[in-house]
DNA sequence: TTGGCATACCTCAAACTACGAGGTATTCTC
DNA sequence: GAGAATACCTCGTAGTTTGAGGTATGCCAA
């Protein structure tokens, strides 16, 4: 009936503020962070690597992670970490964030209590 | 330094989602709700009218919603109405955005009281 | 009466983003 | 030895808001 494989409702810009906030948490490479999302958000955020890798490196080329390679047992992983400026960005995210959730709740309980809100 | 002019963070589906909320409150017409989401949202919540039109067309399309041409003082107006298709349709987005909510705020607060969530 | 502003509808190109499928290569497990 | 998991990557597609543009009427002040 209404397939939307493609950009998908409330999600656009979720995967950096959650990637950011999870990777100034802890350093981690992009194949950990995909499944940390998918973990810490109760299988609900599942963000593929064709997402997180070209946000990764977009987010790298602006300053706000950078990376380190390392090799684990013969395999190659890219370990990225929050940078001083990356923090700044992520307080800002954050707050826009809760800036919007603010004020969609505020029209979507607009309809209730709606004397309470007034008299108030 | 960084100008995204489109597709602005966090706002994915949130007219649809606000929209579809405010026309179930009361019905309204296109311009009359470009103002009612911006009020009803603290001046948050700013789309413009080239989303809204565009998005009033899809949902009466979809049969989410219906319209209703009147005439106010000369002036013509597109009076828009949930129907009960748009009611599910509207109990389902809720929950889906409550879900992401919840979800990542999930992420967000799991750097803190770390131990508290385990031991729980 | 003329100009400007608000009302009220509409369309369109541009920019951006997540999806999903595809590719490569190594290690681990059965 | 076959398959799954690990770990990196790229690319086209689809969908969405933006911002600017257009049309037309009503109202108000200079």
């Amino acid at each position: 009936m209404k397939q939307k494989s493609t950009n998908p409702d409330f999600l656009n810009g979720v995967p950096e503020l959650v990637g950011l906030e999870l990777l100034s948490q802890r350093p981690m490479y992009g194949y950990e962070l995909v499944q940390a999302i998918r973990a810490g958000s109760g299988e609900v955020l599942t963000f593929g690597e064709g997402c997180i890798y070209p946000l990764l490196h977009k987010l790298e080329e602006r300053g706000v992670l950078a990376s380190r390679r390392i090799d684990v047992s013969g395999r190659s992983r890219v370990v990225y970490r929050v940078t001083p400026r990356g923090r700044k960005q992520q307080a800002q995210s954050l707050d826009h964030w809760s800036q919007i959730v603010t004020a969609v709740s505020r029209i979507l309980q607009g309809g209730k209590d709606e004397h309470a809100r007034i008299a108030s």
